[in-house]
DNA sequence: CCTAAATATTTTGACTAGCAAACAATCTCA
DNA sequence: TGAGATTGTTTGCTAGTCAAAATATTTAGG
């Protein structure tokens, strides 16, 4: 009957793992979430603007540069002014945090995956279109909540990735 | 084929979507996440010492002494030495936080469910099912990761709520 | 060409979250 | 009664987070 109820509880659930997971991460890997987040955009973008960043992982201009400061101290990441515009600086992933990314949040992801992998075909595609479609009415929720009108938003519910690298001109 | 990449991408949606979230609630309502998670907690359990509260949340015992500090001061929450073992100091919702649970959170959720309840009774049962597997997956993965030999690990795997007050003796 | 507005980033200031270690109060049990 | 265990708070430190101010650069008008 009560359903809303159920699918809160999973929910809550979900978040809580990730939440400890987030937290397991920042003892085994000495990174945290925020961190992480930050070197996977960077890997997967290539050298991009502070501020493209700040917009990808929603995060505040500030926030990432102080996130950056300190991945910059561990040699994780690099800052390059543009030559094209000045007042742009590119964030850019090393060898070093390549490398981290390649160890480090695997580990996390490890088990996981492993035992999604053991399940049967339709579970697993089940369970997926399930996820998207929580993504989606959440995303919805987030939207809704939009203090402006923002006639893009339908399109945005599907998953949109712009492999492209950052086009510095 | 690859359905590995798919979960990862929706479950990384999710993530993302409870993040905005959580967000969005520290500024319509000036209440953080672990703020709200720990005055939820209050108002399941009753009084409970602060021990207690910092296991069910999942954080030291320090940290659940600040968060109880911020809310105190908002009148939120109150404190109170326990009659019976003078060490301990019990932590309450007060009528304000009750207040307060009652219209800020909910707001958050509203889109959400709203969304949900719209959709077919099979599309909802599986939803849960599928939350509820993945959730299973998560907190397994948690205990695979714990550094001690856990002997109850399996038995927590599903949900377990004590919804009894706290027996303060 | 020069200046005012727009753009991009960093700095500053002020919180919150987190934890470990030290400390204080209280309880328990031999 | 007194030593060790339990429970909470305090202290000291790191990180995340943002708004507002400061800085540097570019661009658009005149």
């Amino acid at each position: 009957m009560d359903h809303i109820q159920d699918v809160l509880v999973a929910l809550r659930r979900v978040i809580r793992a990730t939440d400890l997971q987030s937290k397991h991460l920042v003892k085994t890997a000495s990174l945290t979430a925020p961190q992480l987040m930050v070197m996977q955009t960077l890997r997967d973008r290539g050298a991009i603007p502070v501020g493209a960043l700040a917009d990808e992982v929603s995060l505040s201009q500030a926030t990432v540069t102080s996130i950056i400061d300190r991945l910059e101290k561990k040699q994780y990441v690099g800052r390059e002014r543009s030559k094209q515009d000045k007042r742009k600086v590119l964030a850019f992933i090393t060898d070093e945090g390549l490398d981290k990314l390649k160890t480090a949040p695997t580990l996390l992801q490890e088990s996981f995956v492993r035992q999604f992998s053991y399940l049967q075909e339709w579970e697993q595609t089940m369970i997926i279109s399930a996820l998207q479609r929580v993504a989606q009415m959440m995303d919805a929720q987030h939207i809704d909540a939009s203090p402006f009108l923002d006639v893009g938003a339908l399109d945005r519910q599907t998953e949109q990735r712009t492999p492209l690298p950052y086009d510095d001109k």
